[in-house]
DNA sequence: TATGTTATGAGTCAAGATGTCTCGTAGAAT
DNA sequence: ATTCTACGAGACATCTTGACTCATAACATA
């Protein structure tokens, strides 16, 4: 055998490690992300966990990466349907469990990890980038008229959402959806 | 003696006990918070620690109550003006670095522990009221005309901040709040 | 000041968790 | 069929956790 990680075992062993690393995550937090609990779980041996994963952190991390975030598809015309259709996606998504875990625990944990604080920034990057863009070329084409910077205009789209699912538990709506999409700036009519 | 917490001894052994996991919490996280590290800290025994809190979570519960959340003040006239100056209070608050410790964590623990997740619900109910109660009465008085339900309109408000913040880590700066304040309604000019 | 009270710190102890290592075995490549 | 290697099981020392004891010093009361 060549290389290492071609090997069948292998691959079975690190996908039911990660995939119970990501179970224990989602029912009882990432504190339960332990050796001992997440080989358990996966049917195997405590040592075999070691062997992929030396820290524990670096597993949960791991296993956090393999849920998909909601980041946005590509700008389609017109942009405003393309907003809505987006915000609602990302709305969907935070409502589910495992990426509102996700979300929660990487939005705490970047506060005094490090690696978790640079996957944060480059998750903020991206959501602010695609709409900043997505809006910039909008304006080019004189289908909005932006009343603040695009950067402004990200956290006004987002952050109600992110609110409603994260602090006060519940549904994002079609209504906070479309009035935060509303108030960014003016929309022609078509 | 009487009462056993009217002693000095047991006064100063609690406010030292929860001032380290304050502080341990703020540095390290609330993984940091357990009794061994509480009690080097806060220069008291190891069983000191485990007769005032014989739980280590409720320890950090109690110690994260000690933070001082932003709430919101009684609504003034213009409510308009308030709105700003609230929201401004409110940003300011979330900039601090324990504020938003206890924020990020309280929304992360939240998901797997009853307590925690009924602080969450309490302290997201106070916000949405007040705001909900406020932006009612402006409406009344002829201040405003919303546009949507209060209880977005909480969301509205506070989440382009908490996202700002806990997400993208940066400024909430007055253009962001000023933004969302004229996104809510339609406002009469003075 | 004298005296009884009690929270405390230091220490002990058992139980459990954690990290490392070895070894026989079974699965995989050739 | 043979070689290689990832694996599970378990042993092991070390650290952590939670509960307990006891002498002491800080406290309230008189």
């Amino acid at each position: 055998m060549v290389n290492t990680e071609s090997d069948p075992r292998f691959q079975r062993s690190q996908q039911a490690i990660l995939s119970a690393a990501r179970e224990l995550l989602l029912e009882k937090g990432p504190v339960a992300v332990t050796h001992a609990q997440v080989a358990e779980r996966a049917g195997v041996g405590r040592a075999t966990v070691y062997r992929h994963w030396p820290r524990a952190d670096e597993l949960l991390a791991e296993a956090m990466a393999t849920v998909p975030m909601p980041l946005l598809a590509n700008p389609t015309i017109p942009t405003r349907q393309w907003l809505t259709r987006e915000l609602t996606t990302l709305a969907r998504q935070l409502e589910l469990d495992d990426v509102r875990a996700v979300a929660t625990t990487l939005a705490s944990t970047a506060l005094w990890d490090q690696q978790m604080d640079a996957r944060r920034a480059q998750f903020a990057t991206i959501l602010a980038d695609r709409l900043a863009g997505a809006l910039a070329t909008a304006q080019v084409r004189g289908e909005v008229s932006l009343a603040m910077p695009g950067r402004d205009a990200a956290a006004l789209l987002v952050g109600p959402i992110y609110y409603r699912c994260t602090i006060e538990h519940g549904p994002a709506d079609s209504t906070l959806i479309e009035t935060s999409i509303a108030a960014i700036g003016t929309w022609t009519a078509r």
